[in-house]
DNA sequence: TATACTTTTGTAATGATTTCAGATGTGTAA
DNA sequence: TTACACATCTGAAATCATTACAAAAGTATA
């Protein structure tokens, strides 16, 4: 997965791009998504952020992460059954979960674009694919 | 999506191939999941068998849809953002869930089959491919 | 500066799920 | 059959993620 994305649009950008006003917020949200990408979840948010803005609300994290996905400026997994997390790549890629330490990466193969399509009278609107089972770490380890 | 499987094994005989007890409660659940296709939540199981079982615990289904999935014999699915579901039908196939009225349905397409594949180093052992839109009822209301 | 509007904050409420310990049920061997 | 060990079920309480809400703070505009 190339990150050209990253180079070619600031976290303001997209933010106003999208409709939605940059405030202080807003924008270290953004950010932090455009430049973590590990799927992180909202507490994971949260904590990173906190330590430089320590009158961050959670409830703030939970406001901005709704208006970004509405927005079209993140896009929401529930690979992760226990929490949502949340990735600032919104063009369709493919999810991994690593079912013993937890990790959520980007998979090098297309998902099936379906965008548009009816299958049986069901209008698609979007998709998901997501593969788990073992990351390199815990392949190796499971091995030995 | 054909329904064979529904004929060709009875709850009891799923439940003795995947090495579970068949106690009331879980021939209960293992059949309810058979005979009724709809990727019910918790709560949907629990509250249809509820009247025929006056003593049926919710910690028992939750126990019980736990055990079926570590064994085998039923599937969880995170499509929901809100509830996991659970379907009897372990053969990888689609998911569809409507934006609108929340139901979910199979589809007629095949997802990617990548177990035993190795993707960017990454053991990959079984994959969901979820598709979101509107499904044939609220298509046709959106047009009005 | 005054006012209206937007955004943030923290607390409390909600709702799904898990924990846990006691009660009940089941299988087995004497 | 009874006695015992073990498996399963139950319901209440705890946990944890998320949402609701109302007051406080911030921002834009006239």
């Amino acid at each position: 997965m190339d990150n050209k994305s990253r180079i070619e649009e600031t976290g303001h950008e997209r933010l106003v791009r999208c409709g939605i006003r940059p405030s202080v917020q807003r924008l270290a949200v953004m950010n932090y998504l455009m430049e973590n990408r590990i799927h992180p979840t909202v507490d994971k948010i949260f904590n990173d952020l906190y330590p430089s803005m320590p009158t961050l609300s959670r409830t703030t994290v939970y406001n901005t992460l709704k208006l970004l996905v509405e927005s079209g400026a993140a896009i929401m997994l529930t690979i992760d059954e226990k929490n949502t997390r949340f990735d600032a790549e919104t063009k369709p890629h493919t999810h991994f979960m690593c079912n013993k330490c937890g990790v959520v990466t980007d998979l090098n193969i297309n998902p099936p674009i379906l965008r548009g399509n009816y299958i049986d009278e069901c209008e698609i609107l979007n998709s998901e694919l997501y593969l788990y089972g073992y990351c390199p770490e815990c392949a190796k380890k499971n091995k030995n």
